[in-house]
DNA sequence: AGCACGCCGACT
DNA sequence: GTCGGCGTGCTC
């Protein structure tokens, strides 16, 4: 009948199927548009997204079945066929539904909010007059020139300060003026408001920003504007991959090697292979740079299929800095000799100096040495962390708090107690050495507090703090220019880490936290303390030797036949029941490995590749929750999927509803 | 993912 | 007799 329209929704749950609705009746329902619309045994009507308009309704269906949309939430179309193509696209390479894909590209927001704009509005963009160095110029020469290549790919390789942002942001001014667009990622952290302010400098009203800290509604104006082709360059951590920039010429991802890039949640898409995709549908040029790429991009570099281009130069005149490897072994706390007299030394010269922690592993744990007893969460049976400002030792992944025991639990030994090296130690024996510094501490529990972290920061830019202690967070793309001294307290920590990636981590977390130091005056210095002072890790790290690093890292991975040389998928189990965990585990190995019970035929996984587990999960319990997990392994990602699609599809038949399962294609990490 | 349906055991 | 835990299956 004329006039009578149908549309197929899908919806933020794990099935990979449509639904067909009727029309609504005021006629606003089009591809693209989000609506209400009831959905199954729900008491209120769903969220769907709209991702095709159809004349008839779906031949097995009876016309009675269809339910109307109800009501259309957008006026304007949010996304277009060309992003439902790569919704398609991730739901099938990262194993979800088509909703969900949808729901992680689309910004949350229901309505439209005016918010300050970060740029202000402001039309004046400055003009850089600065001129590039023979290096920079030849990288924008190569990035600019016509490529052969789908997409085309390159790697600003260079150490800190060596001006790859300058060349980014030619770049994208070059391409701007052609008509194209450009997205801008950088890593999920303050280094995005940096970044933001740069470029709004630079592109005025032209610059959008899609922020995690911003509130949906203004998220949604934001993309809106975008959309609309008001601003063709966006900034923004890796969900800004999906901004829907009209006729894409580039996608720039700074500091390649950061975690960040991989999403922790369904679907776990990572922003470099959904930029890759991105940018060979639509014709544009991706750019990465960092001084410490990840070992996949190295080993892309290294077989031509990234084009890399070297950055050698530190511009401001600054020198990479001295990095010096000191044991710990017998020092007497948890700062060598050699360390505090560089902290006496930077503060004479009223220079600053960052301390710099990595917690993970096994940071102040309780223990006894007589027995061996440990104090572990029993939820979580991770080490219990000891916060002396609390009075109780908690527990990193649930929040589980005891206090600490008067003796070993265990034996009564009156010499158990706490070892290892928290912030808050280590704050404590800064002030007891320096009685007359200005010390501030920057990690997860001082910065609890909205704007804490920024107003540590920049009271320490201001130069009203002399020593600043911090986790990771301080270690990532802050400059700093009155910065002399870097001191790392232990840099061992997670090498021990049940992960194939451990040392490129702990490497590279050392390489770019050294790169704090002395980026404005030659006289930068690195004091990295360390319990192992012969390991490979550590002496190149501390040698800045990424060559010998990656040739060393990378035959260790092939010997062991782990990424890049082979493609993992990671399906991991999460109960509140041991024992379901265990069988659920049980029951999706007996798949892989025989096609499950009822068929009993072969083996599902493919010749090329081989499962890895079941086992419980390095942290076995967290929350409460018993975790167990199984990966699979190939050398073609092609197969492993094909595999893993059968096996999921024969799990999901007769599956415990009191276990979850998740899956992880391209895992970053192991834990 | 929700959520209801329908099936068995142990309680006011 | 019914309340409720738990497996099963569907959602246009």
């Amino acid at each position: 009948m004329e006039g009578n329209k149908w549309f197929d929704l899908v919806f933020d749950i794990p099935a990979h199927q449509a639904f067909s609705y009727r029309a609504d009746e005021k006629g606003e329902a089009a591809v693209g548009k989000r609506a209400m619309v009831p959905f199954g045994n729900r008491g209120r009507d769903s969220l769907g997204y709209i991702i095709a308009e159809r004349d008839a309704p779906p031949a097995d269906l009876s016309e009675s079945a269809i339910k109307s949309i109800r009501r259309v939430v957008d006026a304007e179309p949010l996304f277009d066929e060309q992003d439902i193509d790569l919704a398609r696209w991730l739901a099938a390479y990262y194993l979800c539904g088509i909703g969900q894909a949808i729901a992680a590209m689309i910004p949350s927001g229901r309505r439209m909010v005016s918010f300050d704009s970060f740029f202000g509005g402001s039309d004046d963009i400055a003009a850089e007059a600065l001129r590039l160095s023979a290096e920079q110029q030849t990288a924008l020469d190569v990035i600019l020139r016509d490529s052969p290549a789908t997409p085309p790919l390159f790697y600003l390789y260079g150490i800190t300060g060596s001006g790859k942002t300058e060349v980014f942001l030619r770049a994208a001014e070059t391409l701007l003026q052609d008509g194209k667009s450009v997205i801008y990622l950088v890593p999920e952290i303050a280094l995005t408001h940096q970044m933001a302010e740069l470029i709004g400098k630079r592109f005025g009203r032209q610059a959008a920003m899609l922020h995690s800290g911003m509130s949906p509604g203004a998220r949604l104006a934001e993309w809106s504007r975008i959309r609309r082709g008001q601003a063709p360059i966006v900034v923004g951590p890796r969900s800004a991959v999906f901004a829907p920039v009209r006729n894409l010429g580039m996608i720039i991802i700074d500091e390649e090697h950061d975690g960040s890039y991989k999403s922790g949640n369904t679907p776990r898409y990572h922003a470099r292979q959904t930029a890759i995709r991105r940018c060979s549908a639509e014709g544009a040029k991706l750019v990465m740079g960092s001084a410490t790429p990840s070992a996949e991009a190295w080993k892309l570099m290294a077989e031509g299929t990234i084009k890399r281009l070297n950055l050698s130069l530190r511009l401001a005149g600054g020198s990479l800095p001295d990095i010096k490897p000191v044991s710990l072994e017998h020092a007497e706390g948890c700062l060598t000799a050699e360390l505090k007299e560089e902290i006496r030394l930077t503060a004479r010269m009223k220079r600053q100096t960052i301390l710099f922690l990595n917690r993970r592993g096994f940071a102040h744990f309780y223990h006894c040495p007589s027995c061996g007893y440990e104090q572990t969460c029993r939820r979580c049976s991770v080490s219990l962390t000891w916060h002396k400002s609390r009075g109780k030792a908690l527990c990193h992944y649930c929040g589980y708090s005891e206090p600490p025991p008067a003796a070993c639990p265990r034996c009564g030994s009156l010499e158990a107690g706490y070892r290892g090296f928290g912030t808050e130690m280590i704050e404590e024996e800064v002030r007891r050495t320096f009685p007359d510094l200005r010390v501030r501490r920057a990690d997860a529990d001082a910065v609890g507090k909205k704007g804490q972290l920024e107003e540590t920061l920049a009271m320490f830019r201001a130069g009203m703090v002399d020593v600043l202690l911090g986790t990771q967070m301080v270690a990532k793309g802050l400059n700093f220019p009155g910065v002399r001294l870097v001191g790392v307290i232990l840099a061992d920590t997670g090498l021990h880490l049940p992960d194939f990636r451990a040392a490129e981590r702990t490497f590279s977390l050392i390489v770019q936290v050294a790169g704090r130091a002395g980026r404005y005056f030659p006289d930068g210095k690195v004091i990295v303390q360390t319990l192992r002072m012969e390991d490979p890790v550590i002496t190149r790290s501390c040698a800045v030797d990424i060559e010998g690093f990656f040739n060393a890292e990378l035959a260790q991975r092939k010997a062991l036949q782990f990424p890049p040389f082979t493609r993992l998928i990671r399906m991991s189990i999460r109960s509140k029941d041991a024992a379901r965990a265990d069988a659920a585990i049980k029951r999706l190995a007996g798949i892989a490995t025989s096609g499950g019970a009822a068929t009993g035929s072969t083996s599902l996984i493919p010749p090329d590749a081989d499962m890895l587990g079941p086992a419980e999960c390095p942290i076995g319990i967290i929350n409460g929750n018993h975790r167990r997990q199984l990966i699979l392994r190939g050398r073609s990602m092609g197969t492993l999927h094909a595999a893993a699609r059968i096996i999921l599809e024969r799990y999901e038949q007769g599956r415990d509803n009191r276990v979850y399962l998740e899956i992880d294609v391209d895992p970053v990490s192991l834990l």
